[in-house]
DNA sequence: CTGACTGCAAACGTTTTGCACGGTA
DNA sequence: TACCGTGCAAAACGTTTGCAGTCAG
């Protein structure tokens, strides 16, 4: 789908048969811890190395290609950098899903840091309950 | 201020000075690491152990005394339970600046999930950007 | 008085680092 | 070809555990 060569040379990083992967696998599952990760690509590449999907990773977060998803009482996630959403994550599985983001929320969570001198950059919501599979 | 003996032993926890140091160090930073919380305990307890400060925490969270803030990019920090709100994070300095929840925040969220058959539980808005202090 | 809590030290798992080799641009 | 990226092994780090002694209820 994604040209992840273009992606990620554009981004100034070298186009490895181990980083198109990882963005692959990623993609893919949507988001992924670095172990999750890590287990999916030596599927298909055996002779992955975890030190290089933990310098694979730092590098593609701070090279804007990833994003952290931190979690309560778990392990940080990753997901491709898109366009800004919701995440509903379920208490149970672990399964974390995107919701859009609606417009109004965007407003909203700019008027609360006006007037208080808070350059905002960044917004995360994170919402914890039981998914669909889950709850039955 | 808060009679954290009370607030222990109604969670079901034993009062100990440990505990009690904890939370006082808690409530007066209002978010704060584990090691922040080891390091400033310690000042006053010299004999406190790092474990303790672990095992604690986890009690804690367990028993809803606190809550865990999980951040990007950083070890979580913990807070004392309170009514809902929303976290100011600095990506400068690191500090996290508690902002009430509008109550339009709420519904609009609950709205998201309505439909999605996701039980939703508890909600976590974090705000990045720099603050007050660091923007100048 | 008894079970729960603490401090210590060791164990464990996760993440980072240094280095020699291999691959991309 | 030059430099950056990889894999390996070791090191560093953060967190957890087991146990003997202590304390809150």
């Amino acid at each position: 789908m994604t040209d992840y060569a273009t992606l990620l040379n554009e981004s100034g990083l070298k186009a490895t048969f181990q980083r198109m992967e990882l963005l692959k696998n990623i993609e893919k599952y949507g988001h992924m811890s670095v172990d999750e990760i890590y287990e999916k690509v030596m599927k298909n590449h055996p002779s992955l190395s975890l030190a290089t999907v933990y310098k694979n990773i730092i590098l593609m977060v701070e090279n804007n290609v990833l994003e952290e998803v931190p979690i309560e009482g778990k392990k940080s996630k990753y997901e491709l950098v898109k366009e800004d959403h919701i995440h509903l994550v379920c208490t149970e599985c672990g399964e974390v899903e995107d919701k859009p983001r609606m417009p109004q929320t965007d407003s909203l969570l700019h008027t609360l840091t006006e007037g208080e001198h808070f350059k905002l950059e960044k917004q995360q919501i994170n919402l914890y309950g039981i998914c669909k599979k889950c709850h039955s």
